[in-house]
RNA sequence: GAGCCAUUAGCUCAGUCGGUAGAGCACCUGACUUUUAAUCAGGGUGUCGCAGGUUCGAAUCCUGCAUGGCUCACCA
């Protein structure tokens, strides 16, 4: 078939020659023929239609902010000129003239071409562009009839040639899939999606504004890590050329930023991507972004002191208030917050007293007694760790520090001086979710060999997320570590329950997806 | 990895009992110089996710596969 088509200029186009289309050929390749002839009838008019640097001298929010107090006859009065550059994302033409809605980064603004004013050439140069093309206009603001703040068009480029068509106007991009494979449609498009990635780097600004405050030193450290340290995760394995050395992507920031303490920077943190070899869920992505700090002298009562003023402050400046909602529940951000232990949690659930329980089969036996899941290899605080995790963990929804995890689930934190089978560690708890990790470093380097050897032991029994040993860790702390409070929050669930997004997906521009 | 659900036009969605594909927006043609989900007249643009099977006939029923979502598992 070799039916042709015409579009608004006279242009014909015959649709077998469609061989710019993409492999992939869709069903929209209607749209996109009739785009690429228009882009043809630029180049014909001699128009670059991927222009060049254009000088904005307002955004549209500032437009409308100064022209909302004063009436039409004062802004045509006071002639305020405008550069405004934006995508156009609605067009309405009613002959010899137009009106089109552009949007920038504050939000949209309307604009207003009239045969008039540009000249028969200009105006039939308008009519040729489409819902998607990026413009730069300049003219001045009015308002229309129905009180709507408008850019009077006197001149515009085209900047950037759209070839491809925009989803619909009301309902926008709905398409879970879509939206994280072609995320900057979902931008152009949702105006609340981009208004969350907004917030997360306010949220990610903020902190780093208060850390800061507190003399704390922002540093980086190395991604690529011999030994994939810090916490108990599998990790993702790489391979460096030249040296032909295997290598793994890190899964925590923490042995790096202790060796800084070593080092005597005494308070530093970093915010930096982590790598984890793990399943995908609304909460987990294998990629995510973490936050820790190390703060020398101090030790885990600081650092809950700090985390729960450094949430609350960038509560205030995000969303102005410490009373916010996630999925419907409301949430109190004010502190302080609820200090409770591992045991005396357990103890208010379910009865039992790991106070009073000293070996590992009368816990076994509590475990079986209370239906708690327990693994044949599972000592002492592993069965206290089920408990509280099986048990205690969802019931915690308002902000809730929970301290004195078992010495064998912490291999990095110092043992508590009383009852050494705890450690002075705490994670803070919303909604049965963990937001936080925290412990007074342990700092003794003879201490985190055998911390090390039990972990190797438990490797030997299958727990392939056992710590590894890491001698040159080790001989950092040899050179002597200050006593150190250490803290490390999950980004991405930070943003989650700030922006009231129920998947982590939904604060990561690009989540892990499986290639279509 | 398991269970449940989804996949139809560029987008958002209908599609009855199995009878051969529809709407709105977008797009195209024409009209219209302050519109507002602009309006009016006309035009359907499709590998019904993919591959088999049942049937005279499959978007619809069956099986497998793919991708996604939710829940669970995993993730201290």
């Amino acid at each position: 078939m070799s039916a042709t088509i015409s579009i608004g200029s006279g242009i014909k186009v015959k649709q077998e020659e469609e061989s710019f289309l993409s492999e992939e050929q869709d069903s929209s390749a209607d749209v996109m023929s009739v785009r690429r002839a228009k882009l043809e009838e630029w180049y014909e008019l001699g128009v670059e239609p991927f222009g060049r640097r254009f000088e904005v001298t307002h955004r549209s929010e500032d437009i409308l902010r100064k022209a909302e107090p004063l009436a039409n006859e004062e802004l045509e009065a006071h002639k305020m000129q405008v550069k405004v550059a934006g995508r156009i994302m609605s067009l309405r033409g009613h002959g010899k003239a137009s009106f089109a809605h552009m949007m920038d980064l504050q939000g949209m603004i309307q604009v207003y071409a009239k045969m008039d004013q540009l000249g028969e050439e200009a105006y039939q140069q308008f009519e040729l562009l489409d819902i998607g093309d990026l413009i730069g206009v300049e003219g001045y603001v009015f308002k229309t009839r129905r009180g709507e703040t408008t850019i009077h068009i006197e001149h515009f480029t085209l900047l950037a040639k759209s070839l491809r068509p925009l989803p619909e106007k009301w309902h926008g991009l709905r398409d879970v899939e879509t939206r994280y494979r072609r995320r900057y449609v979902d931008l152009i498009v949702n105006p609340d999606v981009r208004q969350t990635f907004i917030n997360r780097s306010r949220i990610i600004q903020s902190m780093r504004r208060h850390l800061e405050a507190q003399g704390f030193l922002e540093v980086e450290t190395p991604t690529l890590h011999l030994i994939a340290g810090g916490a108990a995760a599998r990790p993702f394995r790489t391979h460096h050329n030249a040296l032909d050395l295997g290598l793994n992507m890190r899964i925590a920031l923490e042995l790096h930023l202790k060796r800084l303490i070593v080092g005597g920077l005494e308070r530093v943190y970093e915010i930096g991507r982590v790598y984890r070899n793990e399943g995908i869920s609304t909460r987990h992505n294998p990629e995510f972004t973490m936050m820790e700090l190390y703060a020398a002298y101090m030790d885990f009562h600081d650092m809950m002191k700090l985390t729960e003023e450094l949430i609350e402050q960038i509560a205030i400046d995000v969303r102005g208030t410490t009373e916010i909602e996630y999925g419907g529940q409301a949430l109190q951000l004010k502190t302080p917050w609820r200090r409770a232990h591992m045991v005396d949690l357990i103890r208010e659930v379910t009865g039992v007293d790991f106070f009073e329980v000293h070996d590992s089969e009368t816990a076994r036996k509590m475990a079986a007694e209370h239906g708690v899941a327990v693994q044949d290899m599972h000592e002492f605080g592993h069965i206290v760790n089920e408990f509280f995790e099986q048990k205690v963990e969802s019931t915690l929804v308002h902000p809730t520090f929970v301290y004195g995890h078992p010495v064998e689930i912490s291999p990095l934190a110092k043992k508590n001086p009383q009852d050494p089978r705890f450690t002075d560690r705490f994670e803070l708890f919303i909604m049965g979710r963990e937001y936080a990790n925290a412990f007074s470093e342990l700092n003794d380097p003879i201490d985190q060999r055998q911390r090390f050897l039990a972990q190797l032991e438990e490797r030997e029994k299958g727990n392939d997320e056992a710590h590894e040993m890491d001698e040159d860790f080790i001989m950092a702390l040899e050179y002597g570590m200050p006593p150190t409070g250490g803290l490390g929050i999950g980004i991405d669930r930070l943003v989650m329950l700030l922006t009231d997004q129920p998947s982590i997906r939904d604060v990561l521009l690009f989540p892990l997806l499986r290639p279509e």
